[in-house]
DNA sequence: AGGTGGACCCGAACGC
DNA sequence: TGCGTTCGGGTCCACC
């Protein structure tokens, strides 16, 4: 599923083949995609449009044209889009969306389960649009041990459910945050206002750790997710507690156990990761 | 007001 | 083998 790694990686691999280009023809065949706005408005706004920039904010990608709109594309769990290198692309199954460019080349958008979204903004819509949804990008320098420390701060929920919280900090999902909790050996069920400012700093390290190691691997191919040109990603043989219930635990050989935080598939090591914190 | 749980969606995995 | 059921996950929204 994409977490910030993921988009990112689509992000690198899709910036070269589009920026400077214009949108000579854009379908959307999946209605669901512009919800509430019909398709066919926005795909006739697009169309005509040059790509001045290609951004990611948190799991947001933005595709930032000439005119100053901004093509907002959330992929949520099975959205992926890849570069077509002109000739046709055969009509593959889950495609929902094709950006055909200037040079005969495509961007297609699949998406097995419909719930990735297209929004289409104004550009002094934008900053609005992702405030009230985002807080710090994991890489900015205004993202501190002690910014972390202050999102936690007083909160009676689960520190795992207040880091997939995007407005606490923007781009961690279900993988890259139990990866995080794990190399932080901070219990995933401790109560978020209970984090120490040791484990705060460790937390800030950690996540920014996982994160860069994403993206170094391309991001997790578990089934879904490919690169822009179709690969799938390492960072899957590099995780250390996702989906190893069982198994040892790489630090202590305790096994990896498995329990649910905020509603989700949460797993730890028992001993590494002590709920009394430390 | 912060926290929780359901809805959305659909394929895979599971159980009988 | 085949069918029905459960699961999962990012975000929004209703509800407590």
């Amino acid at each position: 599923m994409p977490e910030l790694p993921e988009v990112e990686t689509v992000r690198r691999g899709l910036e070269p083949h589009v920026v400077g280009r214009r949108l000579e023809r854009v379908q959307i065949l999946d209605p669901r995609l512009t919800r509430p706005l019909p398709p066919d408005e926005v795909a006739a706004a697009l169309e005509g449009e040059r790509v001045a920039k290609l951004d990611r904010r948190g799991k947001y990608l933005l595709f930032r044209f000439e005119s100053g709109r901004v093509l907002l594309i959330h992929l949520r769990m099975t959205g992926g889009l890849q570069h077509t290198p002109a000739g046709s692309p055969a009509s593959e199954p889950y495609l929902r969306a094709v950006l055909s460019l200037d040079n005969g080349a495509d961007v297609v958008y699949r998406d097995v389960r419909r719930f990735g979204t297209w929004i289409l903004l104004e550009v002094q819509e934008l900053g609005p649009y992702l405030a009230a949804r985002l807080g710090a990008e994991p890489f900015a320098r205004s993202f501190t041990a002690e910014r972390l420390a202050g999102r936690l701060e007083g909160r009676r929920t689960s520190v795992k459910a207040a880091l997939l919280d995007q407005r606490s900090l923007a781009g961690l999902g279900n993988i890259y945050v139990d990866e995080a909790l794990w190399r932080a050996r901070v219990h995933p069920l401790r109560p978020a206002g209970e984090v120490t400012g040791a484990e705060a700093r460790r937390l800030h390290r950690a996540i920014r750790h996982a994160l860069r190691l994403g993206i170094a691997r391309q991001g997790s191919t578990l089934s879904d997710y490919r690169t822009a040109d179709g690969a799938r990603g390492s960072m899957q043989d590099e995780f250390k507690v996702y989906g190893r219930e069982g198994q040892p635990c790489f630090r202590c050989r305790a096994p990896i156990q498995k329990t649910r935080a905020g509603g989700r598939g949460t797993w730890y090591c028992p001993t590494c990761q002590p709920l009394n914190g430390d």
